[in-house]
RNA sequence: GGGGUGUUAGCUCAGCUGGUUUAGAGCGUCUGCCUGUCACGCAGAAGGUCGAGGGUUCGAGCCCCUUACAUCCCGCCA
């Protein structure tokens, strides 16, 4: 490594040891703390590498006045602390300088929000002055994580024979999916750019030229409403190979997601099998496309057994078509009152169910259901919840039912404890379905994932004969404590079975041809099998590191969550002149 | 586009059912004291258009309406 020595510094703030004792040194950092007890002056001095405590002794009021995070250079010899003294929440704890000489590098005026601790600071002030957030020691860590986690990755991606190529960022609009960052263009009147959702056809088309494996760690935009777990501008480690299956593509995520968890959280517990879950069974059992598998709660389909029962809302509501999902909530058996009727305000407000059934198993089933229902079909449910539990039921529409299933079991697993925040569980899910009905166009089909998956077919026939809706897609995800962090599949590199897919799609030959050219035209002259994936990075570092609920906590520059950097004070207007260039009036605001 | 929550000192917050002189606390800032702190301590001071506008009331930080901003969620993000 190149020296961190220079004029400024001998040593740097996190380097000084008790092998140091008796040395000159000179440090130059930040006043992180100081502690002045008259005559008798402690300064924590900070830097990239650590805290140093420096003492002054005798008066000193120039010093005084210096203002915490003032930039200072001091120069002073390294002495032993006492054994009673060591502080051994810093690296350094073991010395401290005994400053001779010292001088401001430059003065900071008193500070909007305190550097020093860990005080919850508003995130519009925390913007606005991102540099000073920067310096707090959390986010600095986090960031600094972040820079190792990409390297890993990179490093790991060269390992396992991936070649590394950029694409371009200034790119042409595609037709599906998100909006589209648009970028004006000065040289072609009335004409856009737009900023890649992700890399997806050049990716293709670079398998399509011959080079076997890509990877990318790819910055990625979607003109799309910010939650706190999207970011304006996001990265993925993208990747792409030939001449591949499906597992061929899994095989990579799991050689290299647990190990990237392992090295960056020592302290994780990574389960050791990363099962595969078709999507019709994560829905069901789940609840959700996207399972937390450290959660021991499972959903069962009890329809049947509210069929034809004296429990009349159910047994009317399973004749027309809904269907009955039961949610065990282990020992919860002794719950008061008072926790049941919470959850069930929480399924009418936040799940917009008509209310939570619930049956509660002690030594007798108790509750308004159990009292409609025969023995036989209360030792079935006792089966399902277990004993000393309670099982609650939601009945809808399957889908609705499924999904307010699977938010209710993530609520139960939080609050009652259920997920350990250091296990670290992986799953594939796969076997999505490759359409699914429009609502706009009457429920004829669409494509549920992309439009450029591979349909699990053994013969073009098929797409003829088959309903579109039992024909699954060659896609997948692969899903960390819930998170989806990965999404990939097979792709459609066959002209024919391209066209037929948007053809089930409603899509004419001219749309395919037009809004996919490069691709389509590409496969005409050879195009080998190929697939991949891409991994939400920002996602992935927020997870490992624990740190904030929000991921752009992952990156030094985030944009708020309209979209805003404070800092910068982008987006902004721009000059007359300016949109004259690229031919580009402002309307009224509708 | 829709919904929840919030907006009181530089920061983080408290402020009860509308009524205690001058709206409080901690941190920060400023002044003074302090030789072993490491969240130093002690004493004191400054600092407020209670987001903005309107309304109800004898009386509004508190109730109502409008509005701005923030944040979280839904829609959206294949």
């Amino acid at each position: 490594m190149l020296s961190l020595k220079s004029k400024y510094r001998t040593h740097t703030c996190g380097e000084l040891n008790a092998a140091n004792v008796g040395e000159t040194v000179t440090l130059s950092g930040w006043v992180h703390r100081k502690r002045d007890h008259g005559s008798l002056l402690f300064v924590d001095l900070r830097d990239n590498y650590g805290v140093t405590q420096i003492v002054f002794d005798g008066g000193n009021e120039a010093l005084e006045k210096v203002h915490p995070e003032s930039v200072i250079q001091i120069t002073g010899t390294v002495v032993a602390r006492d054994a009673d003294q060591v502080n051994d929440k810093i690296t350094t704890g073991e010395i401290e300088i005994q400053a001779k000489e010292w001088r401001v590098l430059t003065a900071s005026a008193p500070l909007p929000f305190q550097v020093f601790g860990d005080d919850d600071i508003s995130e519009e002030l925390r913007y606005k002055y991102r540099f000073l957030d920067l310096r707090r020691e959390k986010l600095h860590k986090t960031i600094l994580i972040r820079n190792k986690m990409m390297k890993w990755l990179r490093d790991k991606m060269w390992e396992l024979g991936f070649s590394e190529f950029q694409t371009p960022i200034l790119t042409a609009d595609s037709p599906e999916g998100a909006r589209c960052f648009l970028v004006p263009s000065r040289l072609h009147h009335g004409k856009f750019y737009a900023l890649p959702q992700a890399p997806q056809m050049f990716k293709q088309l670079l398998q399509v030229s011959g080079f076997d494996r890509y990877f990318q760690i790819a910055p990625c935009f979607r003109d799309e409403d910010l939650r706190s777990d999207r970011l304006l501008e996001f990265y993925q480690l993208d990747l792409e190979m030939s001449f591949v299956d499906q597992r061929d593509v899994q095989a990579v995520g799991e050689a290299i997601m647990p190990d990237l968890v392992r090295a960056f959280a020592p302290d994780a517990n990574v389960y050791p099998e990363i099962p595969h879950i078709s999507f019709d069974d994560a829905m069901l059992k789940y609840g959700s496309d996207k399972p937390d598998l450290r959660n021991p709660i499972l959903i069962s389909d009890v329809s049947e057994i509210f069929r034809g029962s004296d429990f009349g809302i159910f047994a009317n509501a399973v004749e027309n078509g809904s269907v009955v999902r039961a949610v065990p909530a282990p020992n919860t058996a002794d719950k008061p009152r008072s926790w049941f009727d919470k959850l069930g305000e929480y399924a009418t407000k936040e799940l917009e169910l008509g209310g939570l059934g619930y049956i509660v198993f002690a030594e007798e089933a108790k509750g308004p259901v159990a009292k409609k229902l025969d023995a036989e079909r209360i030792a079935k449910l006792r089966e399902i919840a277990g004993d000393n539990s309670s099982l609650f039921f939601i009945c809808d529409e399957e889908e609705k039912a499924a999904k307010a299933a699977g938010k209710l079991r993530n609520k139960l697993g939080a609050d009652l404890g259920l997920v350990n925040p250091r296990d670290f569980a992986f799953c594939w899910v796969d076997n999505f379905p490759f359409f699914e009905p429009d609502e706009d166009r009457g429920g004829a089909p669409k494509f549920t994932h992309n439009p450029f998956s591979y349909p699990v077919i053994d013969s073009i026939e098929e797409l003829s004969t088959r309903d579109p809706f039992t024909i699954k897609a060659a896609q997948f995800d692969m899903v960390l404590n819930g998170l989806e962090i990965c999404s990939g599949g097979l792709r459609n590199y066959n002209p024919e079975i391209m066209k037929k897919c948007f053809d089930i799609a409603g899509y004419p030959i001219e749309a395919v041809e037009k809004n996919f050219s490069a691709l389509y035209t590409a496969f005409q002259y050879g195009a080998p099998p190929h697939g991949g994936c891409a991994f939400g990075i920002d996602r992935l570092v927020s997870e490992i590191t624990g740190f904030g609920d929000s991921v752009r906590d992952t990156v030094a520059f985030p944009a708020n969550q309209r979209g805003q950097d404070l800092l910068m004070g982008s987006p902004n207007e721009v000059t007359e002149q300016q949109l004259r260039d690229v031919h580009i009036k402002i309307r009224a605001k509708n």
